[in-house]
DNA sequence: CGGTTATTTGAAATACGTCAATTCAAGTGG
DNA sequence: CCACTTGAATTGACGTATTTCAAATAACCG
């Protein structure tokens, strides 16, 4: 339950309770294989923090072709908006072996009860969520292939390592990461290789490691979606 | 108040009461030009429903890109939910002159009282505002500018016409809608010259003519966000 | 080790963007 | 009613980013 505690833990400080209520949900860990469907339509599974592994929602087109709209990493969660995957073709796929706990009980304690510091901490965790979603958006349709790239990188630094880190680990296929930034994996090859041609940064067995965080963020062109605002609800 | 008694009755059938408390609100009518920011970090104007005119919310990067996240039409509103705009450099402008009443005392009786129609309703306002947000995606992120110009086009013959009609109001620049789907406004008028030249649709003069359904919905290759199914809480 | 999947590279096609100019539409003031 | 202005739509020519096709490694896995 580590990933999951840091995670929220970034947000918010939570009371002995919480933290033992978090991590009590152990009990209901489960595993995965990669390629699995976690959530779609059909396979209405509730809401899930995964402690291990990598997922991502998506959208896959009759025609094969497939848009990633974010990923699912170590300490997040997923099936949290009751509406939205499973409706509208949006499904969460496992791309590694991945371990989830249930989120469900967590949820509903915090609906019921008065808005404590998990109660923020789970709040502030789906409004970064929204606020990636709409860097997303800008990536897909403002910037370049190489910009794509950088943000991504930085965006990724920020989510996986806490305090910030030069190398964290990157799990995914070049094919995940194109699905996601709306390129082919041909032209994200090239342009990975840019960025390690230029030092700035590269992707290589599962590991990205950034050499040049300034050149980096100056190619990212957008500061990455921070923590959201903690103004009232 | 007739665009947004329509639009919400489109979810949900209001009782005479909410009828009431919704028409009441144009009490709180205001007029803006063209141009104006409704919303933003430092304009904290509260969560309003639009009754004439168009707006938008959006990002501008420093260089000067645009990415225009979504369209405000009549009926719609837009700062319901308190964290996004304003924060991340979100801002909701208006792009021609608009109407809007306030929509936060609705917000408050809908969240005190017990779940209602009028509550239905705005939620399903919401949670089809998040399905286009993911069909929006797909089209910056996968489609080709053709099939992302017919996308748009279908997406607001649903939103602004009911029930379907086959001309509908548009009053959008070409460089709005090229700011909208990711193109730059030569190419953007290329493709429109193409959708007319084949008679399949056009945008002449502030109003969307649709002449060939079948090929236009062909072309857009997703269907359009539908009402969001209407699913549990 | 053999078989499969991912990464990498080259060459050619194409979709899309930029630059620059022209046309068109809608005022506005004389 | 007619210059004159202004902003939007349109078009042509050209450059570039990105895709597609095809093939060759390279990494992974049982």
């Amino acid at each position: 339950m580590a990933p999951v505690l840091r995670r929220l833990g970034r947000f918010s400080r939570l009371t002995a309770d919480e933290f033992d209520q978090v991590a009590a949900q152990v009990a209901t860990r489960r595993r995965w294989r990669a390629g699995t469907v976690l959530l779609a339509e059909a396979r209405a599974t509730g809401p899930h923090f995964v402690i291990a592994g990598w997922a991502c929602s998506q959208r896959v087109l009759r025609d094969g072709r497939r848009q990633i709209f974010d990923f699912v990493v170590p300490g997040e969660g997923f099936g949290f908006e009751a509406a939205l995957p499973g409706s509208a073709g949006v499904n969460v796929l496992a791309l590694t072996s991945v371990e989830t706990v249930e989120a469900g009980a967590l949820l509903a304690a915090v609906r019921g009860g008065p808005p404590g510091g998990l109660w923020r901490a789970i709040r502030a965790l789906r409004l970064e969520e929204e606020a990636r979603r709409m860097d997303h958006l800008v990536r897909l349709g403002r910037l370049t292939a190489y910009e794509r790239a950088a943000h991504f990188i930085v965006e990724m630094q920020r989510r996986v390592t806490v305090p910030e880190a030069r190398s964290f680990p990157m799990p995914l296929t070049q094919e995940a990461m194109a699905d996601a930034l709306g390129l082919s994996v041909v032209h994200l090859n090239r342009v990975l290789r840019q960025l390690r041609g230029a030092h700035v940064a590269e992707i290589r067995g599962g590991v990205a490691t950034i050499h040049d965080p300034k050149a980096l963020a100056a190619a990212a062109v957008l500061a990455p979606a921070a923590e959201a605002p903690s103004g009232p609800a």
